[in-house]
DNA sequence: GCGTTTCGCTACGGGCTCGTAGCGTTCTAG
DNA sequence: CTAGAACGCTACGAGCCCGTAGCGAAACGC
């Protein structure tokens, strides 16, 4: 009984974060900024959200939901999808700020310590499967652990866009994927 | 003439910063909490620095500059010792905390920017030797890119501490050189 | 010793953050 | 149609941050 909470003020709350988190960054999210931005009063939005960290975690929820993972084909074809796919991620500013922002504030924080494994998770998986497939078939060196292949794979990649923020030529990609397929490709 | 800038006044601010930066993260670091922690007044470690940051990145500057590099032997050793170095250092709680929150603020503020690519150099150059020499020695593809190798070594490893923060049994190490050499070595 | 400058102290002003309180108004379920 | 709860509004209190100002006292160069 009684009115219901709006569905379109926390639509509106939600909008602001995410322009927020596109304009400024992460750190930069604050509840007295989306309220100002969204013109939802500060206290409605203490009604939806127990404090302003949970506001901010529905909305990098919303994002992480949003990625999609990649399909398949042979090895090199599935490794080419799933490396194209993080590249296409890394090259967003959004995501990439989100991240570090996530990553940092997940040193003191178990809340974002929650979504920082959450992100990392949903990025392995779809290797995972990709690199449990290629075992099977017998295209991966039986004597390789996944886990270590899986770290092979993406470090790499995160090293260059993540953390030094590089740009990545094409060219250098398939010389990338050359060398880890040489590295997992069953001896003769 | 006149009074100098007394030197133990700067060094108990400095140490009352390293002391911040280990309890609780270079994001924890004001000049009210280090006036506090050190006894040295506000408005002298303003004398000292132009401002809070600045007082924050000479603090950077010297961990950064205690840090030393490893030396040599053959390709599969000297990864080996620049590898253990990396993990010697990414154990240390303050140096990931401080890597994270660099990587963090570059995103936003070019003194950190700076601060980053200071920070990856530093770990990328004796590597970058290592390649070079193994190159020249004959015990590299001469057609792989030096850039590239290096991503493939480091990538890894920073994946699995700093990102991912997971633990890395000393097998594991192992088995991951073992696919970097097979990756590198040329073929016959 | 004398002047100059730093030192520590206290205090301020402006800004931001969070989360809460009271109020009149609007909506909606029952 | 009526009660109950969300809405927007304004405001507050407490806390943190930054950087600056004015003071007496202490320290150093010349």
């Amino acid at each position: 009984m009684g009115r219901p909470l709006s569905d379109t003020a926390r639509a509106k709350m939600l909008a602001a974060t995410h322009d927020i988190l596109r304009e400024l960054g992460p750190d930069a999210v604050s509840v007295d900024e989306v309220s100002r931005r969204s013109g939802v009063a500060k206290t409605t939005i203490y009604r939806h959200f127990a404090s302003g960290t949970t506001l901010l975690l529905h909305a990098i929820d919303e994002i992480v939901d949003s990625i999609t993972p990649p399909d398949t084909g042979s090895l090199r074809r599935d490794l080419e999808a799933v490396v194209a796919n993080y590249l296409e991620m890394a090259q967003d500013p959004l995501l990439r700020r989100l991240f570090v922002a996530v990553l940092n504030r997940s040193v003191t924080d178990p809340e974002f310590l929650a979504a920082r494994e959450t992100l990392l998770e949903q990025r392995r998986s779809p290797l995972w499967q990709v690199l449990v497939r290629a075992r099977d078939r017998g295209d991966i060196d039986s004597g390789i652990s996944i886990e270590v292949a899986l770290d092979l794979v993406e470090g790499p990649f995160v090293l260059r866009r993540l953390v030094a923020d590089q740009p990545l030529a094409p060219g250098e990609v398939d010389e990338m994927l050359d060398l880890i397929l040489r590295a997992l490709s069953p001896q003769d």
